[in-house]
DNA sequence: GTCTCTGCAAAGTGTTTGCATAGGC
DNA sequence: GCCTATGCAAACACTTTGCAGAGAC
């Protein structure tokens, strides 16, 4: 949390307690919500709380490098406090989304930039499936 | 495209001259459209073609097997009338959006499956990073 | 005190829907 | 002739924007 503090600072913004409260969810949960999901949490909290808010502060850490975005195939995007291009595997039956151990993939970079010429940056990998409480 | 009316008729479906216009589109290019662009290309030879057939065609060859929709991280949907689960590399500068050979990653959904106890259905791979041209 | 942020409402964007007419089969 | 598709406009869902007042630093 003292890295948020700095990292938001270092960027010239500021730091304000709707930020950590927001940040706060997405760093203790495994769930990864969307906008919407934040704010129904907040509203209980922060009865002032608006949607743009969440939006605005959401765009905000992603610049900063926070958090990620991910685009499960859902109308709406979710977040993730945890940067790094690992995987995620969706159920297909209760929507929740997992992560799987990166370690896995460690050498599909290398594969991929070998066979064409791109140079890759980051890369996003969906997994759809039954989960084992859906199965 | 015999195949085409088949699979259709075979939903229930109709072969009309719309739906035929946008499946060739979508056989005869690489560039992964959206519906904007697909309805932009129609636009000179069908005049009166309306954004919500494409929206509408399109949703009716998903459901028939027939063309995957794409979630690359931009705003609008992009389509595909290779059906496999085959993975993607996307430009970050040109935005262009090419295949992969799918044989790359041949052993991965086993790894996935060993390593999560969930039964993988189908896996969206996108990959991000400058194309040759680009970089 | 300055300059960014919040929170409201309004606008924007891609997509979907309702419905009367057209057209495939 | 039946029943689905088209095409227009209106509705929708998620996200972004504008702006006046509040608040971080």
């Amino acid at each position: 949390m003292k890295e948020f503090t700095k990292t938001l600072r270092d960027h010239g913004m500021k730091v304000t307690p709707q930020r950590i409260a927001i940040y706060d969810i997405l760093i203790n949960t495994m769930e990864h919500p969307s906008a919407e999901v934040i704010y129904k949490k907040l509203e209980p909290i922060y009865p002032t709380m608006s949607l743009a808010t969440v939006y605005k502060s959401l765009d905000v850490f992603k610049k900063a490098g926070l958090v990620q975005e991910l685009n499960v195939g859902e109308s709406s995007f979710r977040y993730d406090a945890n940067v790094n291009s690992h995987p995620h595997i969706i159920c297909t039956a209760c929507h929740k989304v997992d992560d799987i151990e990166e370690g896995i993939f460690s050498d599909l970079v290398d594969k991929v930039n070998s066979f064409t010429n791109y140079s890759i940056l980051k890369q996003q990998l969906y997994f759809y499936g039954l989960c084992p409480q859906c199965k």
